[in-house]
RNA sequence: GGCCUCGUAGGCUAGUGGCAAACCCUCUCGUUUACACCGAGAUGUUGAAGGUUCGAUUCCUUCCGAGGCCACCA
């Protein structure tokens, strides 16, 4: 059979026998995992593939060893991506439907297209339960969305305000902190002449943005500039607009900037908004929600038109005194691309100021893995300038279950029962006045509702899965929205940290930069699947250290689909001569007990490896183990007893192949779960409990036999020797089986005193002398 | 400007206060009773300098280089 339909078959099994359902009858400890769900746009990509088959691996750990292991599967589809994608399939424009069609759509959408999408998961062998999997729009997340979002307005953890939010021209919405980029433009930085009113002096004020001069309220200068002193107190009057503004003393104004003056606007950016409010100047607003502006002679113009408009005009009444190119960096919106505005507008915002030392404290209870992930975490808290706006001027998305009374502007919360609530759909009166009140039309944020991840799926599940979770594995790039709010939430909430384990996953890259479709430089994991197969696409992906960025090379994905090969061949071996379970034979012959001392070693090791979640460490030694010490050595150490031994020899030989193979597949198997599972079903299922390997138990390393190890390394020994001799019959040109005669030292001979006709027969050595080491060929 | 991570063979990565490891590439051999999707071997001033130490690739300091996060962007 092909490897790939090797694959689906197995595939099929486990979703025949229900390997990875989540057991709610089970009294065994649980290991939740807080799987994040994937935006449904297009197909995974080699960064998903790389951070999930990273978390599986821990997923089937922790189920070998025992754990009912709780591993959800969602996807993330109240976002712009969703109705984006929508839109496009279903030739539709989303603002011209109602937001419960709409959402109803969206649901009958992604029920067509989810199987073929998830598909991808299950063709990795992500061991998820995809039994009950959830959305992020469905009714269950709108529901304990909205109720959390009532909840925390009545704990006082919400508040709306009209404030100059952060605002995107495009999409024509207030966006969070944590939805910036920056991005590095050319513009002109141009130094204007304003006036001193009642004299004719000139002061020279550089800015970026000379469109904002009719939003300007006053000028600063700093105290301490004594060449301006004088200014201080004076009127200044904005070119163009001619408008008297007040000359201020600020602290804040540096004097090495520009030239040392500068204009405050209302609002060019985060400073003014401070500034402004400081010395409670009355903003002069004169950029719509649109962008364009409200002011003549520029009304109806884009910033960009008017900044370009406002310059010809400066220059032609001679108000500009220089002029130069600069490469500055400015704030965008990442879904947009465009320059943010400050503009005043009524949002929702969740606290979240007032607690910066309380998140910092909740995620020091939590187990960052790479630990130094948390200063970054720390470094955005620290940063952290404004409280979150939830509120989002979009038409898709979780609804704000709210109505004011138009009347007295009470607000009228929505009922528990009614949720979830599309409030445009409801008509509610005001409880004081009686009066009609008008519904909220603003959607919640969809961090609002991914946030909660950890409560919607313990909901779906009947709130048996506790909070914290065992685990939340996640990429770095999204410590500051996705792991943050998620902690903001668990404390505003319910006083507690949302897991116990942050698993943070890094970058796949190409050449040295992230991968991804807008740099063109990405490798698609389907063909990879169907060229290698998933084991080794896994085996890639366990690679590297947990956090670390990775460079994608499919020469470490042709090694993984060697490993696959050669685990199939030796088992063909294992069980070329052995036709029934091998019963542990009353005396092990020497080499095999000391085989067997290794063996347990690395389970010992693997198992400290997996237990930190370190499963690139784990891996790494059993695959070494595997390659080095039972193939090359092992393996060829018994072959003479399979051919020739006696039925003692055999008897042990067999059992402790059977037992050593055995305990190597289960090692493997959370990393390359199709061959392991493969093998397990073709030889050692009709003699194993387990209908899986991936349900069996995790190997247990035997105190005895480690201390049996320290006292006694001749297995390694004759190792060394077995490598000298290769060595030796290598250089001499000569094949590995060629008959020698072997001279070794005493001190080596006495080493492996034991094992000296194990290295006779591997080596094919006719006879052993005292002396220097040396062979001599026959 | 602040913080973080990284720098190990031609490539991509492990690892450790005591002989530097695997894989791929290249080169030289061998092999066909598990495996040619095979086996054996060859390939290194661990970015630089200094310090701590009997001993540093590992710990500390400085520098150089790469990447990231944040801030500043009049």
């Amino acid at each position: 059979m092909e490897p790939k339909e090797v694959e689906e078959k197995i595939i099929k099994f486990w979703e025949k026998e229900k390997i990875y359902s989540f057991d709610k009858k089970s009294r065994k400890k649980i290991y939740s995992i807080d799987t994040p769900p994937p935006t449904v746009s297009g197909n995974m990509h080699m960064g998903h593939a790389f951070m999930y088959s990273q978390m599986d691996f821990i997923a089937r750990y922790k189920r070998m060893r025992g754990f009912n292991v709780f591993y959800p599967f969602g996807t993330d589809d109240n976002g712009l991506p969703t109705e984006k994608l929508i839109e496009k399939i279903k030739n539709v424009i989303s603002k011209n439907m109602s937001r419960t069609d709409f959402i109803n759509l969206c649901l009958k959408t992604l029920k067509e297209i989810l199987p073929s999408f998830v598909q991808d998961w299950k063709n990795l062998g992500i061991s998820c339960d995809y039994g009950k999997m959830y959305s992020t729009i469905d009714d269950n997340s709108r529901k304990i969305s909205q109720r959390y979002f009532l909840d925390a307005y009545k704990k006082g953890l919400i508040y709306k305000k009209e404030f100059p939010a952060i605002w995107d021209t495009t999409f024509q919405t207030a966006v969070a902190q944590a939805e910036l980029e920056d991005r590095e433009q050319e513009t002109l930085f141009s130094t204007l002449r304003f006036k001193v009113k009642g004299s004719n002096e000139e002061i020279l004020i550089a800015t970026t943005r000379p469109e904002l001069l009719g939003a300007c309220v006053a000028v600063f200068i700093n105290p301490n500039d004594k060449k301006n002193k004088k200014l201080a107190g004076k009127k200044a009057i904005v070119p163009i607009f001619n408008h008297e503004v007040p000359i201020i003393e600020d602290k804040s104004a540096d004097m090495e900037k520009g030239t040392g003056i500068l204009m405050i606007c209302s609002y060019g950016d985060k400073y003014d908004v401070d500034a402004v409010i400081r010395h409670k100047l009355i903003p002069r607003i004169i950029i719509n929600k649109d962008g364009t502006l409200n002011i003549n002679p520029y009304k109806g113009l884009s910033i960009k038109k008017a900044r370009e408009k406002i310059l010809e005009d400066l220059k032609n009444k001679d108000l500009v005194k220089e002029q130069k190119k600069i490469k500055h960096f400015v704030n965008v919106y990442e879904k947009s691309g465009t320059e943010i505005e400050f503009i005043p507008t009524i949002q929702w915002f969740v606290k979240i100021l007032d607690f910066k030392k309380d998140f910092i404290n909740q995620a020091k209870k939590i187990n960052w893995l790479p630990n130094h992930m948390i200063k970054r975490y720390e470094n955005w808290v620290n940063g952290l300038d404004w409280d979150w706006i939830i509120s989002r001027e979009r038409h898709f998305g979780v609804p704000i279950p709210i109505w004011y009374c138009e009347e007295c502007n009470e607000i009228v919360l929505a009922n528990e029962s009614e949720l979830p609530v599309d409030p445009t759909n409801i008509s509610k009166k005001c409880k004081k006045c009686k009066k009609k009140a008008t519904p909220e039309t603003k959607v919640l944020d969809t961090w609002a509702t991914s946030s909660l991840t950890p409560q919607i799926v313990s909901h779906l599940y009947e709130n048996k899965i506790k909070i914290p979770y065992s685990l939340r594995p996640q990429g770095h790039d999204i410590i500051r929205t996705w792991a943050f709010y998620t902690i903001v939430r668990s404390f505003l909430h319910e006083k507690t940290i949302p897991w116990k384990n942050i698993f943070i996953t890094g970058n796949v890259t190409l050449k040295g930069e992230k991968m991804s479709k807008s740099k063109g430089n990405v490798v698609d994991p389907q063909t990879i699947l169907k060229k290698y197969g998933a084991d080794a696409l896994r085996y890639w992906a366990a690679s590297s250290k947990l956090g670390d960025d990775v460079e994608y090379q499919e020469n470490d994905v042709i090694a993984g689909k060697k490993l696959v090969t050669k685990m199939l061949n030796a088992s063909k071996f294992v069980f070329m001569n052995l036709k029934k379970k091998p019963k542990k034979p009353k005396k092990l012959e020497k080499v095999d007990d000391l085989f067997l001392d290794e063996l347990n070693n690395v389970v010992s090791t693997s198992t400290i490896r997996f237990e930190d979640y370190n499963y690139s460490r784990a891996k790494f030694n059993v695959d070494e183990f595997f390659w080095k010490n039972f193939c090359d050595k092992y393996l060829e150490i018994v072959k003479w007893r399979v051919y020739n031994g006696n039925k003692e020899e055999k008897e042990s030989a067999f059992y402790t192949l059977y037992h050593s193979l055995l305990t190597i597949l289960k090692l493997m198997a959370p990393i390359v779960p199709f061959v392991t599972e493969e093998v397990y079903q073709t030889y050692f299922e009709k003699y194993e409990k387990d209908k899986s390997i991936h349900i069996s138990d995790w190997p247990k390393s035997d105190k005895k036999r480690r201390e049996k190890l320290q006292k006694n390394r001749a297995y390694y020994e004759l190792g060394l020797i077995i490598d000298k001799i290769r060595q030796e019959k290598t250089k001499a040109q000569k094949s590995m089986n060629s008959e020698i005669i072997l001279t070794l030292t005493k001190e080596d001979k006495s080493k492996i005193k034991e094992l000296i006709d194990d290295l006779k027969h591997v080596t094919n050595a006719r006879e052993i002398k005292d002396g220097e080491f040396k062979i001599e060929f026959t």
